[in-house]
DNA sequence: TGACGGTAACTTACCCTTGGGTCACTTTAC
DNA sequence: GTAAAGTGACCCAAGGGTAAGTTACCGTCA
């Protein structure tokens, strides 16, 4: 092999160092948001300086970006797979829940990414952002199509809300998870089910 | 009167002058967060400069207060008088939404000061925005409380669960709503109806 | 085998812009 | 002339970003 594998120096080899500093960053663009993030402070966690963090990664956009890219695409990946497999309009929800919460279960900040309001208002990563959100809001806008229409529901606007209030329900119970640490995947599944069962008959 | 009323100079008095910086402060915290929203810009916003924001409100964190202040109480105030009316459990979400959005008709990001995730860790600010969440969450499990055990679910973490994703729902509508500038109180009431009614049979 | 050079991992010390915060001063109504 | 409303110009810390150097592993060639 002309290059890689044992690695060159004292350290770890670089692609280890960043999978570590993106898990770390994460962590922390998802807790303080992208305005409120510090790059010593990510930098910190995972025991290095910011120069090398900035060697990897170039600049606070491109570690955010390396972040953002990570979650979305994992993120709409397990979702197509769920929507695809289709079933009543009434089941998704709770499917769709536990492909976010199998996916994310050792991540659960990731998703936050996806909605940070404090990222810049134009650039790369707006740009990047708002493309991992619609992407999303499609399946969204989808499932309430069918869960609506179902109903007899057809006003657009009504849609747009439903689908919007399913992305903040998403939001809420990862923020609830979040703090229950010792939920797991399998356990938050069976408690939404129950909870929807109970309030909605579903 | 020994002082205030008409006024010394040739701006405002004073307390018009504050209470266009709290609105201002309250849109541009509410949009950008606290960690991303600057002095400066709420300031330009109102046509003044940083000194007098500075000399009315001391300090970023006592500007912040007073917007959070004024968003808390006449938020805890509307709901405690639409919960403390009763009512069926499932009809209360509708009758507090209608309060929420009756009240913030005007002010549409006041709601988002509670929820604000880029504020410091610790400090008055976290103090403050924790007992104001403190007080309206206690609601939100009041009414989750009552809700679940009427469907006969008594699990204290499903409730707090519920209890945490039905303030994501609202937090979810407003934020649909503040995309919405023509959609009135009503408009937005009538249509929740619309939607909870198909949905759940609510 | 062991000196040596190359390279990758990593750091110390710095620069510079942004933005919170302040001071001394000016303007205008009474 | 006094007091309130308001400003221009500044200071300073925090944090994004960079330059230049240091350490340790590796291959390799006498």
């Amino acid at each position: 092999m002309t290059e890689s594998r044992p690695v060159g120096t004292k350290g770890m080899p670089r692609e280890e160092r960043e999978v570590q500093l993106v898990v770390a960053g994460t962590e922390e663009f998802g807790r303080a948001g992208y305005a409120g993030a510090s790059m010593v402070e990510i930098a910190r966690r995972v025991g290095v300086t910011k120069p090398l963090l900035y060697q990897y990664f170039g600049s606070k956009d491109g570690l955010y970006l390396a972040c953002l890219h990570r979650a979305g695409d994992r993120l709409t990946e397990g979702v197509a797979m769920t929507m695809a497999a289709g079933g009543a309009p009434d089941q998704m929800p709770l499917k769709v829940l536990s492909a976010i919460f199998t996916t994310f279960d050792h991540d659960r900040y990731a998703w936050r990414l996806l909605r940070d309001a404090t990222v810049p208002a134009t650039g790369d990563i707006a740009a990047a952002a708002a493309d991992h959100r619609r992407r999303l809001d499609a399946f969204a806008v989808l499932g309430a199509t069918q869960l609506l229409t179902s109903r007899g529901l057809a006003d657009p606007a009504d849609i747009e809300a439903v689908a919007r209030v399913w992305t903040g329900v998403v939001d809420s119970l990862i923020s609830w998870w979040i703090d229950r640490p010792d939920e797991d995947a399998a356990a938050m599944t069976a408690r939404c089910a129950r909870i929807m069962g109970g309030l909605f008959g579903w």
